[in-house]
DNA sequence: CTGTTAGCGCGTTCAT
DNA sequence: ATGAACGCGCTAACAG
C-alpha cells in the first residue's frame, strides 16, 4: 500500500506536506505542490480513509435503515436521502431490517463500531427505543423517518397518516360505501395507530359504526404467506364493500387474496390505499391512493440530519416535519 | 468515548488483556475476563471498528454497487448479496450508479478510500473496464454481476440472456407474429448486445428478415421523458404486430406508450419481456416474461466474492456462472 | 513555506 | 497468564 511517507520520500519532502496538499491546507509553494501532486499519480496513491477517520475523529459515514429494500416507497426515499448525502460529501450505508427488530439491533452495533457520523432511521417499531436510546447515549445523532417512537425526543419527518386515512374513508363514503374494511401495519407501528386514528375518526364523522372485526392488524412488509389475510376476508360477516390498505404491500396482497376468491376491484369491491404501487401505477394507474412524497422523507431527512451533524452539539429544538398527503383519486372505487 | 484503556485502568489489568478478552485470544483465567466483560457492560464500550480495521488491514466492508436502486430486479439481488454477506459477518454497502459512469467513478474512489475487502459489481457497460482495472491494481476483489466486460477476467454471474432473447422471440413466431420489434438496451452493455444476438438468431432461425428500424436502443434505466419511444413507435412502418423488451424498465415504458396511443396488450399489440416486473406481476399477472432469478445473482455472486477474499492471493481460475433462464408464459401475447 | 513531535484506538511481538 | 513497546496511516499543534 503506497502511504504518504512514500510519497514524501519520492518527492523529497516531509509526509506533513504530502498531507497539506492533499487537504489543501496550509500554505504550499506551487512548486512543490506539482512536485507532490505527480508522484501521487505516479505511484496510485489514494488516502487510507481509515486512518484519517481514526485522528479526524468523524467518519463522513452515514447510516440509512429502511424497513423493506423491496418497496419502492423506501427504495425512493433511498434515493432522495442519497443524493442529499453526496451533496455534502458523506457516504451513505444502507439497511435493511426487514420490519424485524433483531436485525435492526445487529445494525445498531454495526453503526456504533464503525462510528457512523450519524443514522436516518426509519424505526421497525415502538419497540426501536432501546436502539435509540443506545445512539443517542453514544451520542449519534438520528433523524427518525416515516414512524415516531414514544418515549424518545427527535428530529423526524413524518406523512399525515391521520388525514391521509381520513380522505381515503371520506372517498369511500361518498361512493356510498359504508361498511368499509381497514387492513392495517401493526398497532407498534405508529404511522399504523395514525392510520387506525384516522379511519375510526372518519367513520365517526359520517355516523358509520366502527365494528373491530373489519380491522385486520398485520405486518406493514411482504409475506410468503396470505392465509392470515385469506381468514379475515373469509371472516368478515357481512362482507365489507370497500377496503383501506395501510401501505402499498398490503395493497398488493389484499388484492391478490381478492382476486383468487374472484373478486374485481372495483366492480366487486372498492380498494384505497397509502403509497404509490410503482411500476403498477405507471402501467395502469387505478388505484386512489394517498401518493407520499417518498423522496421528500429521505431528502428533507438528511437535510435534517447534516444540520444536527454540522451544530455538532449546540442543543437545538428538535423539529417535526409533517409532510402533506395528497389523495390521488382513480377508478378503484365503485359508486353504490 | 471509552477505550480499552479505560476499561483496562478501572478493571485494575492491562489494555492488552482487555483487547485479549475482545478477541478471545491468548489465554486469560476466568476471573479477569469475567471482570474485564462486566466493566466493558459498565462503561457501555464498543470497539472502535477504524483502529481495528487500521491495523488488522482489512475493514470487513463490502460493496455492492448497482445500476438502479428502484428496478425490483436489482434489489431483490441485494437482499441477497446482504443475507450471505451477513451470515459471514461482513457488511455490505450499496451504491447506485444510475447507469452513469460518473457517478460509478465517484463511487469507486469511495470504495479505494475506504480500503472495502471486496465489491460486488453490476457495470454501468463496456466503459465500466478502467474503474475494473483501478480496483485490480489496487488488489480489490470484485465479482462482477449481471454484465461482462471486455478486456478484463473476473469471476463473474450472467444471466442466459441470449437463450432468454430466443425463447422470447419463439414464444411470439409461434404466436403467429412475423414482424417483431426489438426494445433494448444499450449496446454498450453485454447483457443488451446478448439479447440482440439472441434475437437475430431467432429470426433466422424461423426464415424471417432482420430489419434495423425494428430495434430501438434506449436505457436500461428509467427516464423522465418518453418522446424517444415514442418516435420509435411512430417511424415504424408496417408498425409490429409484437414487441420485445430488454428488461421491466423498457416493458413498462413501453406500455405506458402504447397506452397512450390507445394500443391494448395483448388486444392490439403483444409484448413479452426480461425480469419481472414486481408487484405488478402478483396483482395481475398477465406479462410472459423471462424470469432471471436476481436474488441468486446476489446471493451467489456474494458467495463467489468471499471465496476469492478469504483465498487471499491465491491465484485460481476465473468462475463464470450462468443462470438460467425460465419462460413464464402467461397472457401478453395474442395468438395471431 | 516546511518539518518535528505526538497521538487517534487497537493488535502483534516479545518479555515476564 | 499478563504487560510494555511499537506501529498501522494520518493530521493538529507547534517550531523553525
Amino acid at each position: 500500500m503506497v502511504t504518504i511517507y512514500d510519497i514524501a520520500a519520492k518527492a523529497g519532502v516531509s509526509a506533513m506536506t504530502v498531507s497539506r496538499v492533499i487537504n489543501n491546507t496550509g500554505r504550499i509553494s506551487d512548486k512543490t505542490r506539482t512536485k507532490v501532486k505527480r508522484v501521487m499519480d505516479e505511484l496510485g496513491y489514494v488516502p487510507n480513509q481509515m486512518a484519517r477517520s481514526l485522528v479526524l475523529q468523524q467518519t463522513h459515514l452515514l447510516f440509512l435503515m429502511i424497513t423493506d429494500i423491496t418497496n419502492p416507497f423506501y427504495t425512493t426515499l433511498a434515493r432522495g436521502a442519497e443524493d442529499a448525502a453526496q451533496k455534502h460529501g458523506y457516504r451513505l450505508l444502507f439497511g435493511n431490517t426487514d420490519e424485524n427488530l433483531d436485525k435492526e439491533k445487529d445494525y445498531i452495533d454495526t453503526i456504533l463500531k464503525t462510528r457512523a457520523d450519524g443514522v436516518l432511521f426509519a424505526p421497525a417499531g415502538d419497540a426501536s427505543l432501546p436502539h435509540l436510546e443506545m445512539l443517542r447515549k453514544h451520542g449519534v445523532p438520528f433523524v427518525l423517518l416515516d414512524r415516531e417512537v414514544p418515549g424518545i425526543d427527535s428530529d423526524v419527518v413524518l406523512g399525515d397518516s391521520k388525514e391521509g386515512a381520513r380522505r381515503l374513508v371520506k372517498q369511500l363514503v361518498d361512493g356510498g360505501h359504508r361498511r368499509i374494511a381497514l387492513l392495517n401495519g401493526s398497532r407498534t407501528i405508529s404511522s399504523a395507530r395514525e392510520r387506525l386514528e384516522g379511519y375510526r375518526e372518519a367513520l365517526k364523522l359520517n355516523d358509520l359504526p366502527f365494528d373491530e372485526q373489519l380491522v385486520l392488524e398485520a405486518s406493514f412488509g411482504p409475506r410468503s404467506d396470505l392465509s392470515e389475510i385469506d381468514a379475515w376476508l373469509t371472516r368478515m360477516d357481512p362482507p365489507p364493500t370497500a377496503f383501506v390498505a395501510g401501505n402499498n404491500v398490503l395493497a398488493v396482497e389484499l388484492m391478490r387474496s381478492l382476486r383468487a376468491r374472484g373478486l374485481r376491484v372495483p366492480e366487486d369491491t372498492s380498494l384505497v390505499c397509502f403509497d404509490e404501487l410503482a411500476s403498477y401505477a405507471e402501467i395502469d394507474p387505478f388505484l386512489t391512493v394517498i401518493a407520499q412524497q417518498a423522496y421528500q422523507f429521505g431528502h428533507l431527512g438528511m437535510q435534517m440530519l447534516l444540520d444536527r451533524i454540522q451544530s455538532r452539539g449546540e442543543a437545538s429544538a428538535w423539529r417535526k416535519v409533517v409532510l402533506p398527503a395528497e389523495l390521488i383519486v382513480r377508478r378503484s372505487v365503485r359508486q353504490l
